[in-house]
RNA sequence: GGGGGGUUUCCCGAGUGGUCAAAGGGGUCAGACUGUAAAUCUGAUGGCAAUGCCUUCGAAGGUUCGAAUCCUUCACUCCCCA
């Protein structure tokens, strides 16, 4: 699944509240691109406050994909992102234009940029049996029971790391090999000048600033009603994928009454604030990003033309 | 006016003579991360010239070899009776 040039694409990526889908429509008109989201929650339908999804005039002046692609009832995963782009890319080239990715979801931007290992889908039987044989060991078991299979990943996991265990014995019990022969694909990263990678950085306060207007925004949008509508189906509950995102966890706590309406919104304003914090992580961490600074007054146009030209003189 | 409780390191909150710079949680900072990833996991978190030293548990005194822990007074705060 490495095989295809994603690097030849344009990224445009940065933590929540940054501002990447107004300078990706900006940026996506000026060099002639349909936009694939890159939002591991933007997937879902109906979850459309919570998620700052482009507005439907936005997504009507630039065709925009992989938004509202699975219900809200369903899993999602890295792997499913990664087949679902690859098909919208190869289409998108079809017409002739050219691609645009703009999220901020980092694990499946590092997927595109480096390809993802061929593992097996997720079993949660057996992931079930293996934490609840974890439950009734002794703790380590999970860490122990790996390094007798695997010991290069498990010298790699904390013996803490329970999801990371299971999904290492699951593959190696799927496959017969251990998972850290499966993995290479991330080693190695191609430099930012190669890429066409942008990362919005903002100065911490400012951004934080965004986040918590934001917030309050998606409050009066009418978030907690959004949420309500999507419990009201017993019948299809929110999968693990779609209920453990920022704003609706919180919001579902709350209808749920484990805390107040402003304790609610102070929470969300937090995670989300701690959410941009690991996203950051993550962009220092990878080789193809090049960091475009921004900062208040933010002009979305400015800044689309200041990145394709920037493209421009830094690649020789 | 009478009786009882409380004041702990950024926050909440354990700790009732030494093993206490002080449990635990939150926050914060940093890191990890390949089929749950807006998830999950890890480390650090009083100061410093730092195998030790200095400052800290409302304030000031006192008892003791030794106090966040015991005594006295003061300040603030909470509850009950009047």
């Amino acid at each position: 699944m490495a095989a295809t040039p994603f690097q030849n694409f344009w990224f445009l990526t940065g933590p929540t509240a940054s501002g990447k889908s107004a300078v990706g429509i900006e940026l996506a008109r000026r060099i002639g691109a349909e936009i694939i989201s890159l939002d591991s929650i933007a997937v879902y339908r109906g979850m459309d406050i919570g998620t700052a999804k482009p507005s439907v005039e936005q997504r009507r002046d630039v065709p925009h994909h992989l938004i509202d692609i699975v219900e809200p009832s369903e899993e999602f995963s890295l792997a499913q992102y990664i087949t679902a782009a690859e098909r919208v890319a190869a289409e998108i080239v079809g017409r002739g234009r050219e691609v645009l990715f703009v999220g901020g979801t980092p694990l499946y931007l590092k997927g595109l940029l480096r390809g993802i290992f061929e593992g097996p889908p997720a079993d949660w039987t057996l992931r079930r049996r293996l934490a609840d044989d974890a439950h009734s060991h002794a703790e380590g078991w999970l860490h122990e029971r790996l390094a007798t299979v695997d010991p290069v990943s498990a010298a790699r996991l904390h013996p803490n790391d329970t999801r990371r265990l299971i999904r290492a014995i699951e593959v190696f019990e799927k496959t017969g090999r251990p998972i850290s022969e499966w993995q290479r694909q991330f080693d190695v990263g191609r430099s930012a000048e190669e890429c066409r990678v942008f990362v919005l950085d903002w100065p911490k306060a400012e951004l934080y600033a965004r986040i918590e207007r934001r917030v309050e925004e998606m409050f009066s949008a009418g978030l907690i009603e959004e949420v309500r509508r999507l419990l009201a189906d017993a019948e299809r509950p929110l999968s693990r994928t779609a209920r453990q995102a920022v704003g609706y966890r919180e919001v579902i706590e709350h209808l749920e009454g484990l805390h107040g309406l402003a304790e609610t919104v102070e929470l969300v304003q937090r995670h989300t604030r701690q959410l941009a914090k690991r996203q950051s992580t993550w962009f220092r961490s990878l080789s193809e990003c090049r960091f475009v600074a921004v900062c208040d007054p933010f002009d979305a146009a400015e800044t689309a033309v200041r990145l394709s030209g920037s493209f421009q003189t830094q690649s020789k």
